[in-house]
Order: structure tokens, then C-alpha cells, then sequence
DNA sequence: CGTGCACTTGACAGCTGTCAATGCCGGTGG
DNA sequence: CCACCGGCATTGACAGCTGTCAAGTGCACG
């Protein structure tokens, strides 16, 4: 993925002006390469500055007792990482790396920035918070709620929606970069477990997955084992500042 | 709880300045009050402006199927309702008073006028979305990893600790206006077997619960079985914009 | 005193964690 | 080319937590 191209998913939510984002790339520091599985921050060291990626995929997680863990969101390009550390002064989640990656640091300043002079830059941070905490809200909900095939269908759904923001024309067949033991910190099972309910989507036609290649074969059916509320993805953004530079209205 | 009280717990992480507070109070509505069991907000409707709780409980759920449901969140006095909201067209979630309760409403354009004049203000709204996008992170984790004994124990150990902060004298005796069924719905099992669940920590001397009383009988045991991830509340907020109207240091 | 709600209790089945063993595959070194 | 190795995935057995159903209890309220 071009570098423009994550940035202006970053913002795509509140129709930043392009004026904007030349300011925002303006407050990013230099691209950094990591090989897959780096650990980029570490749950309880002193915070850093959050990072966002460009390229690959990468993952937050919360270390639990016995070398458990939890997944708590996988990041893809465009994703700002580490932001919650704003909050803290440890980390609150173990960041890792699932492929190559390429970051640009956002230093905490950067922030205090926008928030003084790019009020819509800052909103859309903050829209974008929000975002994160509806679908914490919504994966908390199958957390409790469903069996393990349906929380799997449900991240694969939600995955693949992901996947097409960025690459509208991703077909039914893709890559994904995660082990079963992976999945299975994610949807709150066992790798042990994962490999059960794998086989179970794959004898009712559902899916087919091996060797990092998810195929969806049946993807109504996908949905409807899926079950995900209906979520309205227009926001309104009316209450928004004005834009700061152009003179055409949002 | 006198209204300034919770004004000063929905800004105590920034320690914003008295003058700001005013201003904040400034852009809210008048006072209204509701019974308990009130719905101010419904899932999938078109959304409203959020609200300032300043008296009784909430709680914020998610409709599931079959009238199933997952409380995401309770709200005590102090907290901004509905603001994921502002990210959307509908309603994200449904929003019901659990005791008589006093709110006040914050229009969506009191939100522009934040982050237009007063980026402390607006940073500091950041950063408690970003307080919430952790404690649902934290929940998760429990919802996928622990058995229901211990995300109860982790349940009281944390509403506990949300009402210290507006009573630190609280003792180990308080009142929760919560039945069975509302716990069922938060932690995700069944109120049947939440009676089980409440029976077994009374067993092991952990609690007494009865008639909305509830009594921390051995808080390190709670403690231990909750067995909470060390969250480290202090905040750095450096990055902050500088104060607004004050001369004194932060 | 009757009604309704919240809670309790018991039985049973189902999903899922755990343990252990096995298979598969790619990479490495000879 | 082949043997070996380590990580990942599969499979089976078993136990435990938990959902469901159903019946019963107790309390508050009118």
C-alpha cells in the first residue's frame, strides 16, 4: 500500500482536506522497517510515542497469567498504533509485528499539536477513538455471547471488511498472516479448539483455510452464522470545526 | 452527589482549570431527571446528542438476539453517555437508567465548540474515550479468558474502585442497583448462573449479596481471584495544550 | 391475600479446555 | 537428494464449566 493511500484512511473519516494531511504527515517522523514477530512495545514498560502503520499487518495484545494472552485488535496499514499509552505511563498492551512492517513514529507532541492548531484533526482522532470503542463494545458482545464458530465467522467477517476498505477489489480468496494459535488469543478459545472449528466451517462449505490463504466460499452463509448488529458506518460529522484552510464547504 | 462533584470527576484526569469547568458547564442543557428503568437512548435509533449523568446509575447494552442482551458498560455520576454516538447516524447501543438519575444534556455542537476554543477541554474528552477503549480492552480479556467466578470478582473490584472515586470513604458495605440478570448480562452467562456463581464466592467467605447490599467480606481474596492486570492510573499529560485561561502552572 | 418478580435449586446436555499423541510441512545441514 | 528438526496443525479421550429447562421459594407490593 502507498504510504498516501494509509494516511488518507487514517482520515477518510471526517473528509480531512488534503491540506490537512500534508500537515499531518508534516507531524509523523521518519518510515521505519521491522522484520515480522518485532515486539514494538512491551504491556506494562514505560510508554512510548504511538506509531502508525503503513504497510503489513500487526497486532495489540494483553498478556494474561501463564503465558496467555489476549488479542485485542489486529492493525493493518492506515491504523494508528499505541494510542491508548496517551492516556498512561506504561503500555496497556504487548504490540508485535504478524509480517514486515512499515511504521512512521508520531511523537506524543504531535498530538498536543493538533488538539492547538488542527481542531479537525483532532476530532477525526478522536471520531476515530470512538470507532475503536464501539467495536471493542461489539467483540465484547460475542465475547460473552456466542459460541466459538460464530465469534470465528465474525472475525472473518470483520477482517475481510477491513481488508476491502483498503482494496476494494479483494476478491473471496486472500492472505492472512495468522497462525491458529493466533486466532485463537483473538476469539478467546484454544489453538486446540481453533483447529476443531476451523474444520467445522470448512465441512459445511463455509470457508476454506490453510497455509495463510483464507478462501470464503460461501459468504451469505458466513454472514448469517456471523450474525454482526447492523452498524451504520455514515457518520455525521456535522458538529465537526469548520475546515481550517480550504474554501470549499465539507 | 452535588452536581460540581461529578463536573470535577469528568475532568479530574486533565486537572483542567475552574475556568474551564465553567465554560463546560456553560455549553450543557438544563437538569432533568428520570425514573429508574428509563430508556434515554434506544439501539439502532437515530442518534441524539450524548449526556451528562450526574446522579444514579445507567448502564449502556447491546441488544442481542432472542431479547438477549450484553451490558457494555454502567454509568456513575460523572460520565458522558452516548458519546460513541458521535460517531454515528444510529445508536450504538441502548442507554437505560438503572435508579432515578439526573443528566444533563451536551448538544453535538457544544463538541465543535471544544475543539474550536478549548483544545484542553477537547484533549481531555480524548483521553477519557481513550480511559474507555482500555477498560473494554480489560474485558474482553476476561470475557474470553476467565470462568465467570472470576469476571464477578473482577465486576465488584472495579465498580468498587469507579465509587471510591467519587466516595473515598466508602467502606466495604455498599449498595449496587444491579439484579442478577443485570450481572448476567454484564459478565456474559446466564442469571441462573450468576445465583450459582454469587453463592460460591459467599461460600468461600469472598461476599455477601442480597437485596441490592452488597459487602466485601475478604477483599484480598476478591482481589486475588479477580486478579486484575496492574493498570498504572496515573497519567502523563504532557502533551496537553497549555492551559487556557490560567496563569498558574499546571 | 394474591400476584409478580427475583432468586434458588436440581438434572442434564453441550461446548470447550486440557492433555497427549500424531501428522504435516518447510527449512537446514549433510 | 536425503535425514532431521521445529513449528504448526490435527485428532481422540476426558473432565469441567456453563446453558437450558423446569420447578420451587421468598419477598415486595397492591
Amino acid at each position: 500500500m502507498h504510504e498516501d493511500e494509509a494516511i488518507v484512511r487514517f482520515t477518510s473519516l471526517t473528509g480531512l482536506k488534503r491540506e490537512e494531511l500534508r500537515e499531518l504527515q508534516g507531524l509523523a517522523g521518519p518510515l521505519v522497517r521491522y522484520p515480522a514477530g518485532t515486539v514494538l512495545k512491551e504491556f506494562g514498560e514505560v510508554t512510548g510515542d504511538p506509531l502508525l502503520l503503513l504497510e503489513g499487518w500487526a497486532c495489540s495484545s494483553v498478556p494474561m497469567e501463564e503465558g496467555a494472552r489476549q488479542i485485542v485488535k489486529i492493525h493493518l496499514p492506515g491504523d494508528l498504533m499505541g494510542l491508548p499509552n496517551l492516556a498512561y505511563t506504561r503500555n496497556v498492551d504487548t504490540i508485535m509485528s504478524l509480517t514486515e512492517i512499515a511504521v512512521r513514529i508520531m511523537p506524543r507532541s504531535s498530538f498536543g499539536t493538533m488538539f492547538e492548531r488542527y481542531p479537525r484533526m483532532a476530532a477525526a482522532l478522536f471520531l476515530i477513538s470512538l470507532e475503536e470503542r464501539v467495536t471493542l463494545m461489539e467483540r465484547l458482545c460475542f465475547m460473552g455471547r456466542a459460541e466459538a464458530a460464530r465469534r470465528l465467522a465474525a472475525l472473518i467477517v470483520q477482517i475481510r471488511d477491513r481488508l476491502l476498505k483498503s482494496d476494494p477489489d479483494l476478491g473471496l480468496t486472500f492472505r492472512i498472516p495468522l497462525t491458529q494459535s493466533h486466532v485463537a488469543d483473538m476469539i478467546g478459545t484454544s489453538a486446540n479448539h481453533v483447529s476443531r472449528v476451523i474444520q467445522d466451517l470448512s465441512s459445511r462449505g463455509l470457508i476454506k483455510w490453510g497455509r495463510g490463504k483464507l478462501t470464503v466460499l460461501d459468504m451469505p452463509g458466513l454472514l448469517d452464522l456471523a450474525a454482526l448488529p447492523p452498524r451504520d458506518v455514515a457518520h455525521d460529522t456535522a458538529w465537526l470545526p469548520r475546515p481550517f484552510f480550504s474554501s470549499e464547504a465539507n
